[in-house]
DNA sequence: TGGCGACATGTCAACAGTGGAATGTAGGCT
DNA sequence: AGCCTACATTCCACTGTTGACATGTCGCCA
């Protein structure tokens, strides 16, 4: 049910049609709740129903721009405050982790670089975009950047912890020889 | 897609029922790919119209044994190797972070503190659960140690972030201070 | 003035995940 | 012998997510 808070959220600094919130949800929210357009859509309707959210003006081409109601805001503030966070997000990569015996030394090796390479690449794409966003002045919001910062430490654990793994490959490997050998 | 991939890698190391699996999910899976009951022996029950899994003995109670097919191999080490992991994963916790705006500047501090704590409270359970488990013989496995490292790091990382953006809200505050007293 | 690209919304089928209910059996303890 | 707990599976309704398809309009530029 985040997905209605997103929107609630966006809508909470001005009204907007569904359009103009894919494209923020393209541009900014990307890489922490993403959403399609069919998602959009019914979603507002959704919050519509509930009057959360009400058309506030039709524009060219069948526009509605809608704008978040005092119901809306109450419901926003309620899931800021007192709604706990979900505590586990699935991750794909760390589940390969967990089976990474089924590969052979060089494989899981091999996978545990590239993650330390994706991650590095995130990095650094996130500490230019910083750098572009501070330079302008009014930019991403300030929370904005406590989100940015929050990317550019994760991207940073998460290569220096497979660079470690990587390593920590090897050291198995040359445990499990000495083993053979005593055998 | 990637429940059936998760069944896959337990059934590499062994097979087992619905049931065992569950129990499994239950501990060591809980933190990286939760599954529910019924989605476990629905994805159990596609797996082996998919011939990847096989009933290989039945037992008392209705109990089914299931175990990985050579297909099943294959197809789980096509994932591990070939298929990228996912690079996004969706956060609530950082989903408000940028809506923090709309609180006031104590509510922030207090959500950020409470992630801070969180963080600090799994981190020290991770801690305690390596104390537990290297000391032990074989325990987790030693792919399960890299994940666990992953979490240890990830948690520390997550309150040290916390800690800092308590202490930015308040120079964003100190900040829109000083701009009020020279406009 | 004709057409293209951006604007704008809506609908549908399929899959994935959640939570709960229903049902029944085997084995161990008293 | 009876009962309770753990074992074990199946089904269902609901919500959330994805991707594709359908449809139409406005405004600008060649």
């Amino acid at each position: 049910m985040s997905l209605r808070h997103a929107v609630l959220g966006l809508l909470s600094s001005g009204p907007a049609s569904g359009y103009d919130l894919l494209k923020i949800f393209e541009i900014s929210l990307a890489n922490v709740w993403p959403a399609t357009q069919s998602q959009l859509y019914a979603e507002l309707g959704r919050l519509a129903d509930a009057g959360f959210v009400a058309v506030a003006a039709e524009g060219p081409r069948g526009r509605k721009e809608y704008a978040i109601t005092d119901a809306g805001r109450a419901e926003l503030h309620h899931w800021m405050t007192e709604v706990e966070p979900a505590q586990v997000n699935r991750s794909d990569m760390l589940l390969r982790v967990f089976f990474l015996g089924v590969l052979d030394p060089d494989e899981a090796r091999s996978y545990l670089h590239s993650r330390a390479e994706v991650a590095d690449q995130r990095h650094r794409a996130l500490a230019e975009l910083r750098e572009f966003v501070t330079q302008g002045d009014d930019p991403l919001s300030v929370y904005g950047l406590l989100a940015l910062e929050w990317g550019l430490r994760f991207t940073a654990t998460q290569r220096d912890w497979a660079e470690w793994a990587e390593q920590e490959i090897d050291r198995i490997g040359a445990r499990e020889d000495r083993r053979e050998v005593s055998d």
